[in-house]
DNA sequence: GGACCTATACTTAGGCA
DNA sequence: GTGCCTAAGTATAGGTC
């Protein structure tokens, strides 16, 4: 996340996964950390470091209490288990929601941008470019709202 | 951690905690996994939310693979050794992988068109609109390539 | 309350010693 | 591997609707 985009796959290179375990988890650590003070919850973290399956997780605030939450949690109802699971899915599809609605997003502002750009030319060069028929409509939606614009000043100005 | 420093102490008004809650407890899912992805390391995370504290906790990726890492982490001998599906998860990957892609191009061209205008606007008015440091960069970016394009025009035609 | 915005604060990838 | 640095990329506090 800095100098570079790094893509959301396994790190390939060890030693780089490694660095980056390190940083990240403490990062995560701190995070969690907040999210308890400030929020006044009760949180638990645990994980496996990479390349030592064998050994035992790291356990966050400590052992016994992240081992109390689960036991407290693995105490009730499967049914209800299922219905407060924050499901790897359905994380996933929520990522996807935002991502599609960012897209459509940008994609709206890239038209309203191109009509900027045509309207200018136009003025610019006092004829219309050579356009589709859709950017035509959509520079004449434009002019006709900047027409407006234009005669409300008109009108103010003679109020004045 | 924006417009003010915020302090590292449970904050008092009820609504901003909850809703300071959401916030980051999203935040601290999307890191979880991507530390997961990128150091291929099991994780989970369990949170009861506060003002529920009767309610059950919510667990990521899911309440039984929770319950299953911190099993684990107990020493508690498990029989089960159930093979991860992925199959699923890496068709959404894919698609988030695709719309990050389609969103950034969305976003470069945004900011070239952006950077049209300001340079149209310019021309037209014969001078710079008020624009911050990095437009400004951008423009004159914009500018000398124009020139450079114009300069090797200019020794086309005198090649000529 | 919830969705969105955006200025700032924070995190971190890649380099270097 | 360890530690530090800094440019980029993210998260989010406070606000608005």
């Amino acid at each position: 996340m800095a100098r570079k985009k790094a893509k959301l796959v396994r790190i390939a290179n060890d030693s780089t996964r490694r660095a980056t375990f390190k940083k990240r988890k403490n990062g995560l650590l701190k995070k969690v950390s907040e999210l308890a003070t400030l929020c006044n919850v009760s949180t638990c973290m645990i994980i496996y470091t990479p390349e030592e399956a064998a050994m035992q997780p790291e356990a966050w605030p400590s052992p016994p209490e992240a081992a109390r939450i689960v036991v407290q949690f693995r105490n009730i109802p499967l049914v209800e288990q299922r219905q407060k699971m924050l499901s790897q899915e359905s994380f996933l599809s929520q990522r996807i929601a935002k991502l599609e609605d960012q897209l459509r997003r940008a994609e709206r502002k890239n038209r309203e941008l191109s009509v900027s750009l045509l309207v200018n030319e136009a003025l610019a060069s006092g004829r219309l470019p050579v356009v589709g028929i859709d950017d035509a409509a959509a520079v004449a939606r434009a002019a006709d709202s900047m027409l407006k614009e234009v005669r409300e000043r008109i009108n103010k100005e003679a109020a004045w």
